[in-house]
DNA sequence: TTTGATGCAAATGTTTTGCATGCAA
DNA sequence: TTGCATGCAAAACATTTGCATCAAA
């Protein structure tokens, strides 16, 4: 068996570049519209394969909220994710590493724990202000 | 506006039971073929609309995974779930409360966080058993 | 009787895939 | 030239929904 060779691909790095600019966690679709700036006849089809390419090497991160649709994230340093109640909008938190949880989890169980995912969840300051000021955040 | 009555169903009265009786977190389809037996002319929407209603009325608990469809819970006591990487099961963990990693979330963080969703993931000891004796635990 | 619940099928939303063509190497 | 990546469309899934009918109250 011969090793498949990656061969560069503008449509790859166009999608590649906008996640590592953006804090937004995009679904497939808001990539898609994105790059279809670029790449007007880009498929829906490429950007989930290139997504799921990307995953696969180890060079963007895929978040399963609990939303339906998955998000994407270049933002490979270790950090944990803040989902709003509200407007679903997926924030990066700024903590303390919670690595012990995993001990914790492997105290009475039999089996080996290797990690966690762990999403938080709440009202984010933009929808709390909104809410104070009767204007409700529209954002989805 | 007159509030809805819910009415006896004995579908609904099935998919209850059987969530109770069992350790296994079924997805819907899992559920709908088990109360199928009972009930063999039960559609799949009526087993969706059901846990739905049963989700919304806080009688059971909906688990997102990170592998596409939905798993169910009727163990409404704080617990947190383990997924195996290599048989997919959902086991239950039995350990101590880890809430104060919220109160470390919000040490940065401008919002409100109320909670947070947590899974372990490793390997599950009939899968590392397996592995010794090259006889992989063929469960999906 | 009234009206919520059901069965069925169609529709929806997300993601994957087959295939002929395009393009990087 | 070779064969991976693409565009397109169809397929595959998971889940929801419209509607006529059933059945609980």
């Amino acid at each position: 068996m011969t090793t498949a060779v990656t061969k560069f691909s503008r449509q790859r790095e166009s999608i590649k570049e906008y996640l590592m600019n953006t804090k937004e966690h995009p679904t497939a679709d808001a990539i898609y519209a994105k790059v279809r700036e670029t790449f007007p006849n880009i498929s829906l089809g490429t950007v989930y394969r290139n997504l799921h390419f990307l995953v696969e090497h180890g060079e963007i991160i895929k978040l399963s909220c609990m939303d339906g649709s998955d998000h994407f994230d270049a933002d490979l340093s270790p950090h944990h994710h803040f989902v709003c109640k509200c407007c679903s909008r997926i924030l990066d938190l700024d903590m303390e590493p919670i690595e012990h949880i995993n001990t914790l989890a492997n105290a009475h169980f039999k089996g080996r724990i290797e990690g966690n995912v762990t999403y938080f969840y709440g009202i984010c300051e933009e929808c709390s202000l909104a809410a104070e000021h009767d204007t409700p955040n529209g954002q989805e």
